[in-house]
DNA sequence: GCAATACTGGACTTTTTGGTACAGATTCCC
DNA sequence: GGGAATCTGTACCAAAAAGTCCAGTATTGC
């Protein structure tokens, strides 16, 4: 269970823009600069970030990239299902079955049900999350005291 | 944030000899023919398995695998964590470092926090299931039902 | 002792993922 | 309208993971 490298520069570059002005925006050599990645790849990245809608591209001289929204309304989990999948998907099923049993709701299942209880552990964090708390938590409060503080209705494991 | 091949198959592998009677051990081929995976494959993952100490080798003709302690003394976290590694290991900060500023406690490290968050979020939900949960499951009881029933604490986010 | 059945370990091949290169299309500014 | 700066898309190369192969060692049973 890692995380990919796209999830890790990828959300860095979304952080990146979310830094920048209000309405400003920034091009790939800039992102590239900022967070020592290279433009091709920075390039990569937004490219799938604005194919999941999260980012918008201007074109022409003066273009660049800016986010969508506003950081308060982008969800880090969204983002992070755009740049590198979800660890149960849909089809995760067919990819895989053993002798014993086909897959319906027993045995090799059982291995599944671990896989969504792991997933939904995430989802609850990740649901909580947006890009404005990761700026907050720059600013001096840590991330994981911002999170205690945002699920005090208590998060269930299941 | 996937899962490895070699998660899948060897949480499966542990699981099939947690069915088996206990003191009796099963050989490669007899795994591989109940989880449909290749004889050569199997090997290589009981022999992660085995650097791990979850589970034992006995070799001669009448050799085979049986697991190293009883099931319901097996953490399903370890297990995984000894086949695919953590989200977040040590080391992890060393292999990725922005332009604006190093690795203290800013900046990029507020992506790192939300790797944290998530290590920890799913750190505790493994590490209340044993390999017995898993086979009580099969046996009628849900996973997730089994899950909540273990976590009546709480399981708080951070 | 000898043959059959196991596990063991390293090297090899295949597949997937990560990263790069380059030609093309769009917009701005003069 | 022309040129400079920008995004866009496909194809290509490199690195890592997944899976296989094979020669070797240990143990059992006859």
């Amino acid at each position: 269970m890692k995380l990919s490298a796209q999830e890790e520069y990828g959300l860095r570059c979304m952080l990146t823009l979310a830094r920048a002005e209000p309405g400003a925006s920034l091009t790939i050599p800039q992102i590239a600069e900022i967070e020592r990645i290279s433009g091709p790849n920075v390039a990569k990245l937004l490219r799938a970030l604005k194919r999941g809608g999260y980012v918008v591209a201007l074109r022409g001289q003066s273009g660049g990239y800016a986010l969508a929204r506003k950081a308060g309304e982008i969800n880090v989990g969204e983002v992070l299902a755009c740049l590198g999948g979800r660890i149960f998907d849909a089809g995760f099923c067919g990819r895989h079955s053993s002798a014993t049993r086909g897959c319906g709701h027993n045995s090799d299942c059982s291995v599944r049900s671990v896989w969504r209880l792991v997933q939904s552990a995430v989802d609850d964090v990740l649901s909580r999350l947006t890009l404005a708390d990761l700026l907050v938590e720059e600013a001096g409060v840590s991330v994981p005291e911002r999170a205690r503080r945002l699920s005090l209705p208590i998060v269930q494991v299941s």
